[in-house]
DNA sequence: TCAATCTATATGACGCGTCATTCAATGACA
DNA sequence: TGTCATTGAATGACGCGTCATATAGATTGA
């Protein structure tokens, strides 16, 4: 039987969606068009740069996104190509990869960042 | 520069991402592993449970759902292929087309939500 | 020191969503 | 009524995320 309890889990759950699609939607297409990169790749680059400076990103990168490792390790690929990151090797660890923004990393970085921010503000609220 | 506003809009962000991914990636694999369908299919035989009687369903579905309309006809054909949902065609406007459940779509429908107001429940709160 | 096991990342096949396009039916208006 | 624009839906090419697996390096314990 349908409660009025689970109609409001539903109403709440759609309204989460909605809130999620619409915000994360438009900042994708906002990166796409003017930074020529998508949502994830810019969060993980956001992620990289919040970290300069400490050691063997790749994994920890892993534990900071509810993207899956094999994900992670594609869009890392992508940033690569486009020569926003450089994946460099880890000295104790051979196994283990650490990222670096590269320098048009950096700058793509602070200039997305603003954009990102203000259309979390906007969708947010 | 990075304000603490900024701070905060990024922080409340990846709490949505993460309450998204976990409570959508939650559902899905429970749908997927007792019924055989994923979250997007179980979202539409929701919606066209919801409305049964009424005409046309397929343009309004586009309206009560964040996914695209060729998504939408593309979750149709699999519901339909399963049996589970039947694509009737509109006698006052015949380029639109209206959705019915079956017998299987129902009775799959009603037991997979009872599992699927759970999962909100438990990952809402 | 050598197996067995575990861990960090990469890779390939696959499914799904998106975009652009297509097609058919409808509406508008002369 | 004939043209032109519009609308509802389907389709194909494409990109991306996922799962299962592969690979190489590390760790453990006898």
């Amino acid at each position: 039987m349908a409660t009025t309890r689970d109609r409001q889990l539903v109403e709440q759950w759609r309204s989460i969606q909605n809130s999620y699609f619409r915000t994360a939607g438009a900042i994708d297409r906002a990166l796409e068009a003017k930074f020529d990169i998508g949502l994830n790749e810019f969060e993980i680059l956001d992620l990289v740069a919040e970290s300069e400076e400490s050691a063997c990103r790749m994994k920890a990168l892993g534990e900071r996104t509810p993207m899956t490792q094999s994900a992670v390790s594609k869009v890392v690929d992508r940033l690569e190509k486009a020569g926003l990151v450089s994946r460099q090797t880890c000295a104790d660890d051979r196994r283990s990869l650490f990222l670096e923004l590269t320098d048009a990393g950096r700058a793509l970085h602070s200039t997305a960042a603003v954009e990102h921010r203000a259309l979390l503000k906007e969708n947010l609220g």
